[in-house]
This record gives C-alpha cells, sequence and structure tokens, in this order.
RNA sequence: CGGGGAGUAGCGCAGCUUGGUUAGCGCGCAUGCUUUGGGAGCAUGAGGCCGCGGGUUCGAAUCCCGCCUCCCCGACCA
C-alpha cells in the first residue's frame, strides 16, 4: 500500500473543531479521519476508513479462529421481528423507526439477535447442526438521547456482533468462554488497557454477563478496581466481604434511650455524644433502617422491604435495583407511613419490622454479635447496643449500600477505587429469551425437539478506533500502535532539491517489501508542516528525506518514544523493513 | 426531559451592548515571485441566505416576537 500525500484526500486541521471535547475527536477531526455529517453520525474519510478496517480486520481474525463464520444481515428491519420480542416497544425512543411508502413500520437495527435467530431457526434443525457461531461486522442505528464525544457515542456505529446457539447450558459455557478468550487476544493485540467486569445483564436479558472497558478519564461508566489486583467490577457487582461473626457472650445489654429530636444519623451521633454515656459514637456505629417496596414481575401487589445498613452509608439505588432485580423497587409514599402505623419515621428498628412480618435484609457488614445503635420503633427513643443475632435477627443480607474509595476489595487484596472506562465489549450468556421468542428447537438424538440456548456478544468497532486514540496519544497528535496505524511508516520528502524523488523511491522500494506506506510528496509545503501532520497523524515510524541526503543520510524517526537516527540511505528500507516485521 | 452556551466564508472567530459606508480577522483555497529541517514572506484574488420566519425602522448581522438547529453538563442508555 502507497498513499501519496500530494494526492490523498485529506485535509488537516490546525484549529481543534469548535464542537470537540475529548482527545480522540479532537484529533480524529483535526486528522482528516473523520468528519461530522449529523449528530452523532460520522463519515470516515480516506485514511480513517483504513484505521477502520484494521481494527475489523483484527476482529475479524479472531473470530475466524474460534469457529465463527461471517455473515451480512440488513440494517432495514421489518417491524414484526421486534414486535414478536416486545422490542419494537421495549427500545423505546432510542429506535429509529421508519415508514416505507405502503405505510409499513420499519427500524434501523440497532442489534440483530431477532433476526439471527431466525436466520437459524430457518436454515437448522437437528442437534447434530449445533454449535455454530455466526457473526457480522456493520452499522448500527440508535437514536441516543445525547450523543457525545464523537465518535464514542454515535447514533449511527460500526459494530461487531456475533451469536452462539447451542443445544445445552454447557455449550454455551463453552462458546461464552471462546469469545471471552478472542476478546482478550482482539484487545491486546489492539494494544488497549482495559479491564473485564461483571455486568449486570439489563434490558437484553440473560443471565452471565461481562464488560470490556478501555481505562481512560474520558469513559462514560464508571468501576472499581483494586489497589492490590487486578480485579475490576462495576458498582452493581461488588460484593461485600463478609467481615468474621463475633462472640455473642459478654456483649452488654441492649438499653432503649431517650433521645430528642435526633431524627438524623448525625444529629443522633451528636446526642450520643453528649450524653455521658463513656464511649464515643460515629456514624458507623448507627444501623440505619431504610424502607423501599418491591413489586416482582406480573404481580400488582407491593412488599415493603427493611434495609438496614451501617449509619455513615447512603443506598446506591443502582445497586439496589440490580440486587432486587428483577423486582421494581420504589420508596415508601406517605400513605405507605400511613397504613403502617407501626413504622415510626426516623426510629425504625428491626424489632418492628420482624414483629410485623416485614422482611429485613441487613448490609452483609451486619454480622452476628455487631452491636449497633438504631431506632427503638417510638419517637425520639433510640436503643443502644442492639446484637445482631441476640437481639434480632436479619432475614438476609442485600448489596444495597454505597460502594466507597477505599473499601476493601472482595478477593481480597488491596483496596476499592473508582475508575473510567469506555464500554469496547460486550459479552453476554443470553439464554433462551430469543429461542423461546421465535420458537427455536432442534431435533435431538431421542427425536424429540429440544430449545436452543444463545450468547450474544458485541465489540464497538468504530467506538474502540476512538478508546485506542483516547489511550494512545500526546501533544501533537495519535500515537498508532502499529497493527491499526493507516501505515507503517510515513516517509517525508523535504526539501527543492532531488529529495522528494528519492522519497518517492523509497516508498516504491518499501511498498514492493510488503511495507505499508505514506509518502508526503507534497511541493512547496515547508518542513514544519510535514512534520507537523506527520506527527498528527500519528504513523508509528517516519523516514525523513531531506538535508542529509547530501551526505547520503536520511533519519528515522519513532513516533511514540520521539527517537531520532541518521541512517545510510541505501539501507534504509532494509532497517523499516525489519522495524515492520519485528512489529 | 432539566440546566448552561452557541448559530456570521470550508474551519476557528470578531462585529451585536449604542441600528447607518462595500460585513471583518486568522487558517485554509487560487495565481505570481521569493523561501525550503519545525505550522514561511510579499502581492493579487475567489469565497457570505449573518440559522429560519415575521415585525419595528428611511435603514437590521445588530432591536422585538416566534420557530429551528447544534454543542456542553445532568437524567436516561449499549
Amino acid at each position: 500500500m502507497l498513499l501519496r500525500m500530494s494526492t490523498l484526500f485529506l485535509r488537516t486541521l490546525r484549529e481543534d473543531p469548535a464542537d470537540a471535547e475529548v482527545p480522540s475527536h479532537k484529533l480524529l477531526v483535526r486528522g482528516g479521519y473523520v468528519r461530522r455529517a449529523a449528530p452523532g453520525v460520522y463519515s470516515w474519510l480516506p485514511l480513517g476508513k483504513i484505521v477502520l478496517e484494521n481494527v475489523a480486520g483484527v476482529v475479524r481474525e479472531e473470530m475466524n479462529r474460534i469457529g465463527g463464520q461471517e455473515v451480512l444481515l440488513p440494517a432495514l428491519l421489518p417491524r414484526e421481528y421486534y414486535e414478536a420480542t416486545n422490542r419494537w416497544v421495549e427500545y423505546g425512543d432510542n429506535l429509529f423507526r421508519l415508514v416505507d411508502r405502503k405505510g409499513a413500520d420499519y427500524l434501523l437495527g440497532p442489534t440483530h439477535e431477532e433476526l439471527f435467530t431466525l436466520l437459524v431457526k430457518g436454515e437448522y434443525s437437528s442437534y447434530k447442526d449445533f454449535p455454530v457461531i455466526l457473526y457480522q461486522i456493520q452499522e448500527k442505528f440508535r437514536d441516543e438521547a445525547r450523543p457525545r464525544a464523537g465518535i464514542l457515542r454515535g447514533r449511527e456505529f460500526h459494530m461487531k456482533d456475533s451469536y452462539s446457539f447451542d443445544i445445552d447450558d454447557e455449550g454455551l459455557r463453552r462458546s461464552y468462554e471462546l469469545h471471552r478468550e478472542a476478546y482478550i487476544r482482539i484487545f491486546d493485540r489492539l494494544g488497549l488497557r482495559y479491564a473485564i467486569v461483571s455486568a449486570t445483564s439489563g434490558a437484553m436479558g440473560g443471565s452471565a454477563s461481562e464488560e470490556f472497558l478501555a481505562e481512560t478519564p474520558t469513559g462514560e461508566d464508571t468501576f472499581v478496581r483494586s489497589t492490590g489486583s487486578d480485579y475490576a467490577a462495576n458498582v452493581e457487582a461488588v460484593r461485600t466481604p463478609v467481615p468474621a461473626s463475633l462472640p455473642i457472650e459478654g456483649q452488654p445489654e441492649a438499653r432503649v434511650h431517650h433521645t430528642p429530636n435526633t431524627p438524623t444519623i448525625e444529629s443522633l451521633v451528636d446526642f450520643l455524644n453528649g450524653a455521658g454515656l463513656g464511649r464515643t459514637f460515629t456514624a458507623a456505629d448507627t444501623l440505619k433502617n431504610v424502607l423501599v417496596k418491591i413489586r416482582r414481575p406480573g404481580e400488582t401487589e407491593w412488599e415493603i422491604l427493611g434495609i438496614g445498613l451501617p449509619g455513615d452509608r447512603e443506598v446506591d439505588t443502582k445497586r439496589l435495583e440490580a440486587a432486587v432485580e428483577p423486582a421494581e423497587v420504589a420508596l415508601l409514599d406517605e400513605a405507605d407511613f400511613a397504613a403502617n402505623p407501626f413504622l415510626v419515621k426516623g426510629y425504625i428498628g428491626p424489632r418492628a419490622l420482624l414483629d410485623n412480618k416485614v422482611r429485613y435484609l441487613v448490609d452483609p457488614r451486619v454480622v452476628p454479635g455487631t452491636r449497633w445503635v438504631t431506632g427503638a420503633d417510638r419517637p425520639d427513643h433510640h436503643v443502644v447496643d442492639l446484637v445482631c443475632g441476640r437481639d434480632f435477627t436479619p432475614d438476609g443480607t442485600i448489596e444495597a449500600a454505597e460502594v466507597r474509595e477505599g473499601d476493601p476489595s472482595p478477593d481480597g487484596e488491596g483496596t476499592l477505587y473508582a475508575a473510567r472506562g469506555i464500554e469496547i465489549g460486550h459479552i453476554f450468556q443470553l439464554g433462551r429469551k430469543y429461542a423461546d421468542a421465535f420458537e427455536v428447537d432442534a431435533l435431538g438424538p431421542d427425536g424429540k425437539p429440544k430449545r436452543i440456548t444463545m450468547g450474544s456478544y458485541g465489540i464497538g468497532v468504530s467506538r474502540v478506533v476512538a478508546a485506542i486514540v483516547e489511550q494512545s496519544h500526546d501533544d501533537k497528535g495519535i500515537l498508532w500502535p502499529r497493527e491499526v496505524a493507516p501505515a507503517d511508516v510515513h516517509v517525508v520528502g523535504t526539501g527543492k532539491g532531488e529529495q522528494i524523488e528519492v522519497a518517492l523511491r523509497l516508498a516504491g522500494e518499501l511498498e514492493a517489501r510488503g511495507v505499508r506506506v505514506i509518502v508526503d510528496d507534497r511541493k512547496g509545503v515547508s518542513p514544519g508542516v510535514k512534520f507537523t501532520d506527520a506527527e498528527l497523524l500519528g504513523v508509528p515510524t517516519a523516514v525523513i528525506v531531506g538535508k542529509g541526503l547530501a551526505s547520503g543520510v536520511v533519519e528515522l524517526r519513532d513516533r511514540a518514544t520521539g527517537e531520532r537516527e541518521e541512517v545510510p540511505v541505501d539501507t534504509v528500507v532494509d532497517r523499516v523493513a525489519a522495524i515492520v516485521a519485528e512489529g
């Protein structure tokens, strides 16, 4: 491959585009890789298209390696497929919808579970046909409420989606594991720093699911990492380490105290510390009881649920929702309190909940033998030294408390801290949701139909391009990893002598050796401009054919390290070929 | 959907408060000469629905009313 700058469809910009905020957006636009066509919609210009294809190529190779077979399904889909799975409704406003001339509803595919499922149903019918993995690399469409950050979160984007079809759960686990390994190889080859975090399955429906997050400060997803290991997880998935139980014998007796005007944890702690009880209390010594109500799918009645957690922690709504899923959850309103007079707002304790058959779940830190200050179930009274396992026994534990920086890591190594990431890949064990919706069965060896099971796996190819730039740039421009770079070497000819001719000759020789090359053969462009453009574009290796040519040398530069070296002009092709060969 | 900001040449911006020459600057683009190892100089030139619609006025990029669009933060979301 040989691209000549004199004819390449490329215009670089000196200034950042006004609408760009994040580095990848600025640099991809300035470098002439992409141009905005509409909000959240981008055109890929020649260099951008090459990079995009390079990423897609890596994905394709690794998908093929695990036996995936590539197909290409339409992006334009009739409504009926999405009706069957209720996603025409569930996807809501995020679905791009359109109507054809006959008035029939269509949509632009946001993901393709339905069509893949039907494809397999139509072709395969025997257990002997399975397992099978199909994938495509194609445009997806989602009418995001707020597209942002350029390529990072668009409304039209390039995505690899694959689907596995298996006859049983064991097969699904294998297909899932194959994808997991393939994704690790893909993101390693692409030079990304990433974490694999377990995820909740969300609207897709299903069970086991993991996200691949490229760690960058501009990422939209927060997750937690450990200082002491490579543990990483979504906040929703963090399991609180359970402390050892304490002996109940020898604990002081629980005593009710009159604590006027202490409806909040803060006021309570202040009061206790002024009450002369002979010790100092903190919010962490109190047990806060939060009342919510949950409703299980298909039921109309709400059930009240009491949640006990240390008073220094707030309830994290997302963790609570994930913990009760698939039930929905809401706070109690005034009517609920009125209907349940045993709930004394601000002074709720475990006793009244348990006596009134309200299900009571506590934070995992509330283990037998721990003693707490908590509500005494009547106004202006709290009980001190209420011991778990002696004075009350919860119905179980729940992960609803916020996770904080400095909390111990669930794997026992180090403490947690917050990190941000870009979701570049997602793998799901979907199970039978789609197979059930479309009744996809395979005949088993016994001649009886067996419902198949599926997995769904995505990689945001265009997003990966942006994520690479987010992780790999400096103040001058992009630093492409060689595997995705638009070229291996950028040959720059400067000066008014024979430099440009020599640059073109070297470029031709390099191309003949299989090296991908961009040559800056523009005439009348000053060296500074050419150097600046080369640095902005970010090709890993540069060869400068300039003033040294008179003494028979050219300059070899490494974009990432900035190292420069004079090399005799007649050996530079060998040198570059060797550099490219070793990666 | 809530909050904030912005629509003027391909890109980045000034002009608007206080209406009044032919709407301006930088980059880019074209032509010529000079220049050629770090975003060159001089000269000449092309390029505008001042977001759209209405109004006020002798006169509107500028003032008033309505609308549209885009960007950022949040909510939501893969």
